[in-house]
DNA sequence: GTGTTTGCAAACTTTTTGCATGAGC
DNA sequence: GCTCATGCAAAAAGTTTGCAAACAC
């Protein structure tokens, strides 16, 4: 990514917040840069242990992810087992539109750009969901499991 | 489903477990019985509040998800917000492949049986992924998410 | 009879809340 | 100056573990 589009996308973001009437603090930006840096969600443990030292403490963090997530700037997506906790991303507007590769021998998540989905199958399927379950997507979640080449050695 | 269908799933189910050298005893049984005529993805605290008083204890439905999951007996999949635990459903074997529809009004989680992408894509996904990311594909996770026909109005 | 499984209590982890202090507009 | 945000401590929720008694085979 360029800088003129992370310039663009952090106007963006201090827009969506700021418009709502909450203040783009230290401890906040401190999080979205760290997210924005990743390239893959994080859980709220490894947000705070990337943070530098005294920049947020946890319970900031948390407060930061259910702020921005309430506000769609962060999104959440599912961890690999149980014993994972939740983990946030940049929301879509943000991020853009991407699918996981979720490996079950390490746990890694790896982000994959764009839509996997041909769009004509895409609205084939919302179609399908409104007309036999009166259900109107609006969104989709793919997430493909298997083996990453580190793990299947 | 019909009732041979039934009894052949128990029986799967109980060969599954058997087979490993783990016993099918009252606790676990009740719980596969709650998931088995659910239709949907339950927390622990939902398994545990359908189960008939004294069936099994909290702590007995976790053990029983945990080893259960780890057989392949159960999959866990994603809540829709971080406040909402985990959810089991039965694994693929048993229940068939299927998706999953994720009211956002309401976070009723409803299944929709078969698969919804079609193979050819798949496979072509699947060859990609393998191509440029050296991952290999072995499952499959889609949610549609959006809102409901009561959450609409 | 032997080894697994259960329930209870307690520990542990993760996440939220109350309140006084501090920062942003 | 007023309001919102932060840090700390404590509480609440969710999940796991140790151990003695109960159960399955």
């Amino acid at each position: 990514m360029s800088l003129a589009m992370k310039v663009e996308r952090s106007a963006a973001i201090a827009s969506a917040v700021g418009r709502r009437g909450y203040r783009l603090t230290g401890p906040r930006r401190a999080v979205l840069d760290v997210l924005a840096g990743a390239g893959e969600p994080m859980t709220v443990a490894a947000i705070h242990a990337a943070l530098r030292p005294r920049r947020a403490n946890v319970v900031s963090v948390y407060r930061t992810v259910n702020l921005l997530a309430g506000l769609g700037v962060l999104r959440l997506t599912p961890g690999v087992s149980s014993r994972q906790p939740a983990r946030y991303e940049l929301g879509e507007p943000f991020a853009g539109h991407h699918h996981h590769l979720v490996c079950q021998g390490c746990g890694r998540i790896e982000d994959v750009a764009g839509c996997l989905i041909p769009a004509d199958d895409l609205a084939r399927m919302s179609q399908r969901m409104r007309r036999t379950r009166r259900f109107r997507v609006t969104e989709h979640d793919l997430r493909l499991l298997g083996m990453c080449g580190t793990c299947e050695q």
